[in-house]
DNA sequence: GACCGGAAATGGTCTGAGGACTTACGCTTC
DNA sequence: GAAGCGTAAGTCCTCAGACCATTTCCGGTC
């Protein structure tokens, strides 16, 4: 086996068998090296491929340690990634926040939160009083962050942000000719989802939410804009 | 800027701009470090991590090159940290994948496919004969797996295999009291969701679904099994 | 034209050295 | 005695150079 998949291994194995916990400090790197028989060079690659997936963190002066492993900030490590498929695998992804974020919704519903409610109105009230691009991708992000939190899995809430945070990066909100309509449409769907929320109403929140997931990948499908440069 | 997160932010950049899409290759690595002011160590590095999240490939003696940027692939990547978080995280994966199993399940449902249909049959017949753990988990691996495929958005598929197979690393299915009855209600569960598909009926077909998955959910807080080493 | 062997290109691994950051400890000071 | 401070040890970070392993390509041979 090449050196820096035993080093992966190694690494891995020794998280896995439970011998090292959540936020547990490993070895030095040099008696790692000798303990799994490769080089220092080795030895860090395999530690950087765990790091990048949100298993393990290096502390630069402190040591090596294993993350949490919660599945929230592991599943969060996933923009890295997901923040360069292209379009194609984009609306894909869409589907998969559809179906989840739909849930959250309907479960946000049957709970009994005024705090939620109020604090979606004043989300939405902002948003429907902005024009501006940026602002419109913040609030609305808030928007739909908070009913996944308030579901109650983070799991779902991480995933749905980072498919969120992908579809973010295409403009749809561009001023042109659309722009009124979609800005529109747009906020009608948010309107929809908090009275169903208010309501109490799981099924109606749930359909809510999955037309107005449905309703931004048609316009992804029909404007297919190009993914714009980093925000400042 | 850490050398090595210039690496990293370069490479994505790279990606990113489109000036390298899908399947391009990169230039050798001492061009590489030329072109971001890195060093060979800190560029392999970040080339690890990139490649760690399914973004890149180094081919020994060919080259590095950006992947094919598929989700499904990209996806597929999780299973390597997913397997490493404790049954608490497991426990809301589990949500996310009765979801999305639920969701696929009806889409299959919906379709006319009667290969799927005897292919489903087929495996049940085998599973319902055997009382090995290794071939439950295959068989029951691939009845899944092929209504997923059938659903027909291959990130689905992809994602409910990277949870399923983390849950396959607790031993359900050992020899022991409870053995017969939870194999028992499994396999009515399979034909509960079979049944469904024969008869074209999406909710019922969801619903059988969502009740299976609930199921292993239920079985697994309830037994609260510890993982097991590796299978041969 | 097909096969084969060697050379070039390229990523993989190892070693050694020095730098940068964090932490802990003992000292000083009040 | 407690707080502040500086030093030293521990640890990860970066660089440089050399050599190995694999792939790829090209020319020669049959």
């Amino acid at each position: 086996m090449a050196a820096t998949d035993k080093a992966l291994a190694g690494l891995r194995q020794m998280i896995a068998s439970g011998q090292l916990g959540p936020r547990a400090k490993f070895p030095p790197e040099p008696e790692l090296c000798d303990h799994l028989g490769v080089s220092r060079s080795s030895l860090r690659e395999a530690v950087r491929s765990l790091a990048a997936l949100g298993v393990i963190e290096s502390r630069h002066g402190s040591g090596t340690y294993v993350s949490a492993l919660d599945p929230a900030a592991i599943i969060s490590r996933f923009s890295l990634s997901v923040e360069l498929i292209p379009l194609e695998g984009v609306l894909e992804l869409l589907e998969v926040r559809r179906v989840l974020e739909s849930h959250a919704t309907a479960s946000a519903a049957a709970r009994q939160d005024p705090d939620l409610e109020a604090r979606l109105g004043d989300i939405l009230d902002r948003l429907e009083s902005t024009t501006d691009a940026i602002e419109i991708q913040f609030l609305d992000a808030e928007f739909h962050n908070a009913i996944c939190t308030a579901g109650g899995n983070p799991t779902v809430t991480a995933l749905t942000g980072v498919i969120r945070g992908r579809g973010g990066h295409y403009r749809i909100f561009e001023p042109g000719a659309d722009f009124d309509a979609i800005k529109q449409t747009s906020d009608r769907g948010h309107r929809a989802i908090l009275d169903a929320i208010s309501t109490r109403d799981p099924a109606a929140a749930a359909t809510a939410a999955s037309a107005h997931i449905a309703q931004t990948e048609l316009w992804l499908r029909a404007l297919r804009p190009v993914p714009r440069p980093d925000l400042p």
